[in-house]
DNA sequence: GGTGATAATATGGTATCCCATAATACGCAG
DNA sequence: CTGCGTATTATGGGATACCATATTATCACC
């Protein structure tokens, strides 16, 4: 070939304004700037994304198949409230996903993808030490796709990504917990640590412990939200 | 209470149109009257399905959602294939979500999901006897989300719902396989088995195996069909 | 028989309609 | 001032008509 690997592409990023709008409602849901049970209005929805009430409504029943807003009978869309039960749910599947794309790592036991999370898992002790938590969140994310996509696990990652995005609150909380700066990093070097050495079933059990430990996290937070609440 | 045990439930049946039309486009997808690469034409559809354009573009956006249809930038819609490697995706995480249903229905050991799990099996061997393909599919659907709903696991099992539409074909290949109307109501007894003797791990097992094998029969069945078409 | 202009399709998107209903405000009688 | 029925409004569910643009098919011309 003339130029390049990949030559001649004319590539289209073009993103349609759906896709856009999509994307802006879907932080904006992620990000809490609405609130669990507020409601959606179309016509209001129009307004604040500039984009017609046709639009609007593609968006939300996207949203909706993805969990992250309810539509009531004659009421119309809200935003979707995770239970505490659905969250454990979440957790589990995440657990199970995690592990089989951790173990799956293992077995290809490629340099490269190794050297990437370790890459990777330098950001997340680095944003953990500037105390910048968003960016721990988003290199999080990064390291748990790059273990999914380098093992060709690419709808398990994206059934991950989509139930993640419904406990973001949560993982929020999370990462914010004492002591979560020092253990977290550990075991996601020990799941690098199980790759690195050819180990499936370390890895998988070393994916499985970090969001085992997550989740026990998370339930003690919404146990004492509630309590707090109840009082 | 005065009349039932849920009374005074003034039940509100009155799906949308929308909904109609999503499970009518679903269904034909899913059942193939629409072949993997068809284009799906918005205002055929309206005239096909008797409805506007706002309803048809929502339920394309939801099936794309689903993973049952893609759209192709300023082309439009068409009818999603489910490459043979996404379909080995498909049925790990199937393996791996049912798996842990399976596990958690035995450490409920609740004999009345086993007796309702032993009725479904009933349904799916009289279905294999009276050469009925199409109701061993739904009665297959019940066994499992019946072990899914009764463990709790609702979002898992949406999960696997969704997915499983993508593999729809497959499933209706699989089922009418030689020997498969023996093997796999042998499985499934396995299942209900280790649920009856409260063996998680053998549930787990046995619900792995009963996936891996639909697996194996998927994959050779693939193959086979690529050597012809190659030929 | 290619090449380029033209016409036909179809999408992406918008702007307005209409109707049904749920929630609220309102107003009246006791 | 309390309870009840009614009017109003807000909003969702749905349908049309329309525009701009991009793709595809056609066709005439050299």
């Amino acid at each position: 070939m003339s130029v390049s690997d990949q030559p001649m592409r004319v590539l289209r990023p073009e993103k349609t304004l759906r896709e856009l709008a999509l994307e802006k409602m879907r932080d904006a849901i992620v990000n809490m700037h609405f609130r669990a049970g507020d409601r959606l209005v179309e016509r209001d929805l129009c307004d604040q994304l500039g984009v017609s009430r046709t639009i609007v409504r593609e968006v939300l029943r996207h949203l909706e198949s993805e969990g992250l807003v309810a539509i009531l009978p004659n009421r119309g869309p809200i935003v979707a409230e995770t239970t505490p039960e659905e969250a454990r749910q979440i957790y589990e599947i995440r657990g199970a996903l995690e592990g089989i794309a951790a173990k799956a790592c293992a077995a290809q036991k490629d340099p490269r993808v190794v050297a990437e999370l370790e890459r990777i898992l330098g950001r997340i002790r680095a944003a953990y030490a500037a105390n910048e938590l968003p960016a721990v969140l988003t290199a999080t994310t990064d390291f748990y796709r790059t273990l999914f996509e380098n093992s060709g696990r690419h709808v398990a990652w994206g059934i991950v990504n989509s139930i993640t995005a419904r406990i973001n609150y949560l993982r929020s909380m999370t990462i914010k917990t004492p002591d979560r700066d020092k253990q977290g990093p550990a075991q996601m070097q020990r799941i690098i640590d199980a790759i690195k050495a050819g180990d499936g079933a370390a890895a998988y059990e070393a994916a499985n412990v970090h969001v085992k430990n997550a989740a026990a996290i998370a339930e003690a937070l919404l146990a004492e939200q509630q309590d707090a609440t109840a009082r």
